[in-house]
RNA sequence: GGAGAGGUUCCCGAGUGGCCAAAGGGAGCAGACUGUAAAUCUGCCGGCUUAUGCCUUCGGAGGUUCGAAUCCUCCCCUCUCCA
């Protein structure tokens, strides 16, 4: 085999394994082509500071960015705050309100540093829209809009949805992409990274990279995560996420909630686990549950380690298969007789009196393992200790 | 600028003078069943220290009325058509 065979087959290689679990690329050849020029690329990723926790649907980009810079590539981290500073609509039916500059560079260092629990910060440069955009005016907004027309912004699923619905749509919305997409010039992006519902965005990047003479960016998109719900997609403002931040015992127990379809879909899209083992799990030739307690252990390992997921296991089963009560569970002193609403309230385990009656009522509170249905119930310290609301709020209450 | 439709509780959506804290669905919470799975069933789902009770809520501000989410006035916002 010649030299500049093997090279070329290295090549192939390398963007075969960059591509792995990628939900689309735009394109290989071109990716090859690209990885041929032997410099590091400049691989992007935008992100809205607006919902400061990073959750493990983020975790696929993540690790996809991670894989590039062990090949020596460059990331982007793009911070888009200058979008978020007018209201970023992108993805939603109603306008967000906008952040102030304050919120945004905290969430942009809250970001940053969860991002760097996956990415390497040797080979990330972290950058905000704002240094270009704050000095753009509008004599070259205008210019810039004038190199897309409205009917491509509108084909666009969401923006063609919401006007199909007449839902509003407002002149701004249609200058995202726009925005989004010269940031890419900005930054020399070889390689734009994304969820598969940023495709749009990242087209249009490609698209102004090319009117403006530059290399057009490879476009790389990843599958979205569905959340614990398994339909809606993971995102904080639903509530249906597992944040990388949260600790080793709320990522079991939220990953045990998950159904036993979403947990395939999980060990395909969130761990290394083989095909055929896999298929075993889907066969039912592992039990359902103890397959879900080795994919809890596998994604917190990646996250808090080895022996914090073991632990974590443990908890699980003694606290909800045996029903123990945690010897570390929360403790909470009070000085004296409380009413069961009040101490509710001040755990934060009813958000009202009146919802801690109800719980009271459907039969959801226990004090040392009785369940309490009278709502005039007064706590003693001392007397009383173990205070339990459903199943997964537990404290010990000590004078 | 003109004509029409519309803004309801977390979301969708019904309600056009008292029976409305407001149908129904979704989400959520709790209980049963379980593997803290799914599916299913049941209940809850604005707030208030004890309630056949009170307070707050139906885009905003006023008004009519014994009584308003519902009627009137003005204002704000969205959509459609015409220009």
């Amino acid at each position: 085999m010649s030299g500049a065979k093997k090279v070329k087959d290295d090549i192939a290689q390398r963007a075969a394994v960059l591509m792995h679990g990628a939900a689309e690329v735009i394109s290989l050849p071109e990716l090859e082509q690209r990885l041929k020029l032997g410099r590091p690329l400049r691989i992007k990723l935008g992100l809205d500071p607006t919902a400061p926790d990073l959750h493990l649907g983020h975790s696929l980009v993540l690790k996809k960015l991670r894989d590039f810079q062990r090949d020596g590539h460059t990331v982007i981290f793009l911070v888009g705050d200058f979008t978020a500073m007018i209201g970023d609509p992108t993805g939603r039916s109603e306008t967000r309100k906008p952040l102030t500059r304050e919120e945004i560079s905290t969430n942009a260092e809250t970001y940053r540093s969860q991002a760097f629990k996956i990415l390497d910060p040797d080979r990330t440069e972290v950058r905000f829209n704002s240094e270009w955009m704050d000095e753009m005016g509008v004599r070259r907004l205008i210019q810039l809009a004038a190199r897309q027309s409205v009917a491509r912004m509108l084909e666009r699923d969401d923006f063609e949805k919401r006007l199909e619905a007449e839902e509003p749509l407002f002149l701004h919305e249609l200058l995202y992409p726009l925005i989004q997409a010269y940031d890419s010039v900005a930054l020399g992006a070889d390689v734009e990274l994304g969820g598969t519902d940023q495709k749009f965005n990242l087209l249009v990047g490609r698209d102004l990279q090319r009117s403006m003479s530059h290399e057009p960016q490879i476009v790389m998109t990843m599958p979205l995560l569905e959340g614990l719900d398994g339909v809606r997609k993971m995102s904080k403002s639903l509530g249906n996420y597992v944040g990388i931040t949260e600790s080793a015992d709320e990522m079991f127990g939220k990953l045990m909630s998950v159904s036993d379809t979403l947990m395939l879909r999980y060990y395909e899209l969130l761990t290394d686990t083989p095909t055929a083992e896999i298929e075993k799990i889907r066969k039912h030739e592992i039990h359902p549950m103890e397959a879900k307690k080795r994919l809890a252990e596998t994604i917190i390992t990646e996250y808090h380690g080895a022996a914090a997921a073991r632990a974590a296991r443990h908890h699980f089963e003694s606290r909800f298969q045996r029903g123990e009560i945690p010897r570390d569970a929360q403790v909470f002193r009070i000085a004296s007789a409380l009413w069961i609403c009040e101490l509710m309230k001040q755990l934060k385990f009813a958000p009202s009196t009146s919802e801690a009656r109800r719980l009271l009522g459907q039969g959801a509170v226990r004090v040392d393992g009785k369940t309490i249905t009278d709502v005039n119930f007064r706590f003693v310290p001392g007397e009383h200790e173990v205070i339990e609301v459903g199943k997964r709020r537990v404290a010990r209450i000590k004078p």
